[in-house]
DNA sequence: ATGGCTTATTGTATAAGA
């Protein structure tokens, strides 16, 4: 089974990239951030002649979280029981017995803002619930854009960043809180080395000097874990032409 | 030098991303 994240940046934009990349790698779940739209705008028809379903959380101009896949998409969940939120952040279903789900955690924009104590909460109002999740699914995956970079050597700076958000301690501790729920970041699993980014800063030419950081992530259960047989990031679609700042980070596993 | 770019908005400058 192959599983994939990506930040898309606005599907109105990049769906032609998206449809390219499915062609070309067929997974068999793909998670989608930052859709910027409406549920009545997302493309299903063009999904669907492509052969994949689809379920979308989405709001005008901001946020926005779907789930394509080939297969069956059972168990749709939406949003953070219990936790009153506006934004489109959190989408869940089971595909194949393997519970997906596919999350773009706030940004943050600055330490001590209200948005990043807005990160904050809803990390502290997330991480129960997904814990509870994994209660029930012994297979479950947790893909999206964390905007966390959890170790210094995901970040290609670390000095210039200290203490700033995305690397900040709350932060790398809440990250921490969900890896305390039993789970393994994948792509650490098979690459061990620095410069492994999964997105560049539109701006200073950040892509062609790797000035990156590594924030799109898949947390996995054991069960999971010990089928995994490869992660890796696919550069490939930040190398097109209006490309989104992100780009898939996929994990593979026999299931 | 705290900018640089890209997206969306009943736009023509502003907000947000990270």
């Amino acid at each position: 089974m192959k599983i994939v994240t990506w930040n898309v940046n606005s599907l109105n934009v990049r769906l032609p990239h998206v449809l390219d990349w499915l062609a070309t790698n067929k997974p068999d779940a793909l998670c989608l951030q930052e859709t910027k739209q409406e549920d009545n705008k997302f493309p299903y028809e063009a999904l669907k002649e492509a052969g994949y379903n689809a379920i979308h959380s989405g709001q005008k101009t901001y946020n926005g979280v779907a789930i394509i896949s080939p297969h069956t998409l059972d168990d749709l969940h939406m949003g953070i029981p219990n936790f009153a939120d506006e934004q489109k952040r959190l989408i869940a279903a089971t595909i194949n017995g393997v519970r997906i789900v596919c999350v773009y955690i706030p940004n943050g924009q600055a330490v001590g803002s209200d948005k990043y104590a807005y990160k904050l909460s809803w990390l502290q109002a997330f991480t129960p619930w997904l814990r509870k999740e994994i209660s029930e699914h012994s297979k479950l995956a947790l893909l999206g854009d964390y905007n966390i970079a959890p170790e210094d050597i995901d970040c290609h700076d670390p000095a210039a960043w200290v203490g700033q958000v995305l690397v900040s301690e709350p932060e790398r501790d809440a990250f921490k809180a969900l890896i305390n729920l039993g789970l393994e970041d994948s792509f650490r699993l098979f690459e061990k080395s620095e410069g492994q980014f999964s997105w560049w800063d539109y701006r200073m030419a950040g892509f062609r000097r790797n000035l990156g950081m590594r924030i799109d992530h898949i947390l996995i259960t054991p069960e999971i874990s010990k089928l995994s047989t490869t992660s890796y990031i696919d550069k490939t679609p930040r190398k097109l032409e209006r490309p989104s700042d992100h780009t898939p980070v996929v994990l593979e596993f026999n299931n």
